[in-house]
DNA sequence: CAAATAGTGTCTTTAAGACATTATTAT
DNA sequence: ATAATAATGTCTTAAAGACACTATTTG
């Protein structure tokens, strides 16, 4: 059946004679935080490194935010859809052509660009970083892994008439070198859904460390009922490293023995075992999805 | 400090100076899907009316999709977030100033909206229905609740050397009256992430049977594990009523005694009780943030 | 052997599943 | 009385928490 509008247009009559008209459109980019795990430098011979949790961020090589550190992003273009626009950005910035990828938010804050209306889609990206050779991309001078410290400073509970709201003061410190970025982001869980909001900030550039904090709030979150953390694991990995990847992410320590019962699912034994370390030799472990050979 | 870019310029010139250029800019719209929870007419006099989980539609009034049902939505204006949009569009739909409110995802296929580029930046929001005056927007020539009837009709794990991914069939009915709208969704959940297509639809405007779908499965997930499903209660509610709210949500039957054993914490006795039902009467519970009075 | 980590066993605690029983109401 | 629902008790099952113990390795 054919339908008429009012001014007796079928569809296809409409949409030929359509035109767009000058509403402002706002430009859209899709931003990554691209997490991964690493080694702290090994203490003695004999002791395992710590793990920590890293994520990738560009020193601006031009205006606004000339010299601050941001997340690899970039315009969505015309016949792509924003995943594949955060898809490129990943494959621009690390030279890695498939990674665990999750749409994240829609930041849209109308003044989250000095420049003009920019509305951010971001995304979380989960790989194995060892082995990537970081190159940076046009407008970037420079690419690399911060540490993440993300702990709570503060938590309140305010009880109103009209509900009751639960604030939380979070600390976000990123390190590299020498350099080190430091944010604070206050997160407000009401009646109306959440909120977060950037209280203090250096060295990030836009909204970025908002971003990220929301970005680890959803890793920390999904961590606890999905396996999405073994995208961050390499092909072969002993027990005790994935746990500390789980201890990294969450921020406190897990039972041994438990953690082995909840997770022993989502990996397979491979009979081979690691060498020459001080003490007795550990498993290697993949993940339940890739099959053996 | 102040830094200077390539052109010697200032961040305060290099703002002043600054032309957007012609890069092609997308519309962003933000697209409602409204939660309510309602009563099936009652059968018997001493009998429990059903409950039946409901989304609001409206009737599109002109093309494209003219005829075909749609969520409620708008574009984004120049000096709002999206969210506040979504807030505006509520209003303008419902009446309602405030409800529970979450952005969802951001639906960017290039191709979604025949008109022009468009993406959906889609919201759920949740609210108590009853006595609300449906009032339907500019372009819309009716606003109506749909039931909503979810089911799952097929799974099926495929196990591939580069990962395993689970796809699951689900069917989506929309009843409203004499009209029923219907689709067909595949979700596939691999490693890189998650990905709903639509494989059959009629009577639906858009992508917005993949948009409801989304909603449904964030909101089923979320049920679990959070207390959001509060937000579809009046002020006053039994606890059978609270009980078939997330029967009908997660579709499936829960045991009454492990029920009230986990939302315990979640209400507050009023003392009040319902009566002339045709049996013993039930205590009447209201939100836990809500203090009593 | 000493200093590490690997890998399990097991007891306790808590939450969820599955019924069953008793208590109240309006007709 | 009867047909409903309300409210709670309790036994079972499963998962998580908390330790402790034994097994291996290399310098």
């Amino acid at each position: 059946m054919t339908h008429i509008n009012q001014n007796s247009l079928t569809e296809q009559e409409f949409l030929a004679q359509y035109n767009p008209g000058y509403y402002p459109r706002p430009s859209v980019a899709a931003d990554m935080v691209i997490f991964t795990v690493g080694s702290a430098p090994e203490p003695n011979y004999r002791k395992l490194p710590e793990k920590e949790l890293r994520v990738l961020l560009i020193r601006r090589g031009g205006h606004p935010h000339l010299g601050k550190w941001a997340l690899p992003g970039g315009f969505v273009r015309p016949r792509e859809t924003v995943g594949e626009a955060a898809l490129r950005e990943l494959r621009e910035e690390t030279g890695v052509e498939s990674a665990y990828l999750e749409q994240l938010c829609t930041f849209s804050e109308p003044d989250r660009d000095p420049r003009t209306w920019v509305m951010s889609c971001a995304h979380m990206a989960l790989m194995d970083g060892e082995g990537i050779q970081l190159s940076a991309g046009d407008d970037a001078s420079d690419a690399r892994w911060f540490r993440i410290k993300y702990t709570l400073l503060e938590e309140s509970k305010t009880v109103s008439p009209s509900g009751s709201t639960c604030t939380q003061l979070w600390q976000l410190e990123l390190t590299e070198g020498d350099t080190v970025l430091f944010a604070k982001v206050r997160q407000t869980s009401g009646q109306q859904g959440d909120e977060i909001t950037l209280t203090e900030n250096d060295g990030l550039a836009f909204d970025h460390a908002k971003i990220i904090a929301y970005a680890i709030h959803r890793l920390r979150n999904k961590v606890e009922y999905t396996d999405l953390a073994l995208n961050l694991m390499p092909e072969r990995f002993t027990l005790t490293e994935l746990q500390q990847v789980y201890e990294v992410i969450l921020g406190e320590p897990l039972y041994k023995a438990a953690f082995r019962r909840k997770i022993k699912d989502l990996v397979r034994e491979t009979g081979e075992y690691i060498e020459n370390a001080g003490h007795r030799p550990s498993q290697l472990f993949r993940r339940y999805w890739e099959e053996s050979r």
